[in-house]
DNA sequence: CGCTCCGTTGAAACGAATCAATGAAGGTGG
DNA sequence: CCACCTTCATTGATTCGTTTCAACGGAGCG
């Protein structure tokens, strides 16, 4: 988990409307300055596979509200090693914690392409402060990520519950909409994910490749951020056969 | 931990505007109906030890607030077993959740004697949509829950981490103020926090006591909710000795 | 006094971690 | 275009820690 990650983003051409965030910040009547443009840092950036859209302990300069992808959330432990707390997707807003706090508390790094709205700060709070409905916005979001988080960790590190089935929750969990699409992270990130190790991680996945429940794709380049899976015995292996 | 909890609660003395939800929502200027008193269901509760605020899956009828003493946040698993994913403080609202949610998502159970101010929704609910103040409360309440979460799973399921540590940063985390007493929760409980056995539990706590690092307080029947740690050895072995 | 609840302790079984080696894939430079 | 190197996944053999099963003991209570 301490592979390093590339740093690499750019602004894309999607139009800044296409964040919720922003409609709803433009609603609430507070526009980012007079004379407002996208020179005000409002973009849709786009972030490559494995990059960092913020890291941790740097300080908090922009909100980012997920339009496409997926992104997942890693938590730096004193101990050194890291876990992913949750996975964010289209639609969610990152950090929401930024709030309370000047610092980012986690990293987010890109799984797969990604385009992202960065919001500025300062207009960001300012929004905030005036509107009802963002409040509520946030407070929904916040609510979201709780949730997320505490089924996360309560049915994922259940170390009660066998590793296979845990591994078939958590390939459930990123299954892309309602296909046999998997979203693939790789062994080392399973692991900091379900506490186990990249070795157990690989042993799992590939009973279930042998049982013919899991494959990799295969093909073209980006074809390997997936598994196809078959959902139904997934979901048997989920609930412990 | 499927013991059976009493169900015991008994209306206390206390003035409701100790309180600080029912002071906000009382400045907001939302009153719960004229002639306000505490027949509408505004009371300062008194719950015994082991007994619950509210269940899981229970309608929500009112919001809680602590106003003084320990509450344990229990999730239940689909597979049967339970998990603690947090405990409640002084000045801490319970189940912010319910504000997007018709019935509760955890079970409460005091940790021994708490006071608890019980607000109707219905009340808490129109105090909340007229003012902001009530809004950023709730925000902050929800982004500490989930801090409050993610470190308590995070630190304290980490499989790499021997159980020791995790007893001990469990045990530093239970600590009562500045002094050296911990609340003491039971063999159980302290295992569905760890996500470890009872027995194995038990076994830590019996090194810990050999070592003379953790002592259980002998005297009143009341005194056996707490331990009396040695704070210094306690953080060393938090620590990873 | 005997019951039950809960904590304790022991011995054995099991499962994941660890250590170590091999293999497949992708990128780089000659 | 191929050899080389790095990265990451795989597999095996062994070790270690927790679970499991089981029995015992103290405390509280009817």
């Amino acid at each position: 988990m301490t592979r390093t990650a590339p740093q690499v983003r750019r602004r894309a051409s999607r139009n800044a409307f296409d964040c919720t965030l922003c409609r709803e910040l433009l609603d609430a009547g507070v526009s980012p300055e007079q004379g407002a443009d996208f020179d005000t840092g409002i973009y849709d950036y786009e972030y490559e596979h494995a990059s960092n859209l913020y890291r941790v302990a740097a300080p908090v300069d922009a909100v980012h509200s997920i339009l496409a992808g997926t992104v997942k959330i890693v938590k730096a432990e004193p101990t050194g090693n890291q876990r992913i707390v949750r996975v964010l997707r289209t639609g969610d807003i990152a950090e929401v914690e930024c709030i309370s706090s000047p610092t980012f508390e986690h990293t987010a790094i890109a799984a797969g392409s990604v385009h992202a709205c960065r919001i500025p700060i300062a207009w960001f709070r300012q929004g905030l402060a005036g509107s009802v409905r963002m409040q509520m916005l946030l407070l929904q979001q916040s609510l979201a990520a709780l949730k997320e988080t505490e089924t996360w960790f309560s049915r994922l590190t259940a170390r009660a519950t066998p590793i296979r089935t845990r591994t078939a929750q958590l390939l459930l969990r990123l299954r892309i909409d309602a296909g046999d699409r998997i979203l693939r992270f790789n062994v080392d990130e399973m692991g900091a994910i379900l506490n186990i190790r990249p070795e157990t991680v690989s042993r799992v996945l590939s009973d279930f490749g042998r049982l013919g429940i899991v494959a990799k794709e295969r093909g073209s380049v980006t074809a390997q951020l997936y598994f196809r899976g078959n959902i139904a015995a997934l979901e048997k292996f989920a609930q412990g056969i």
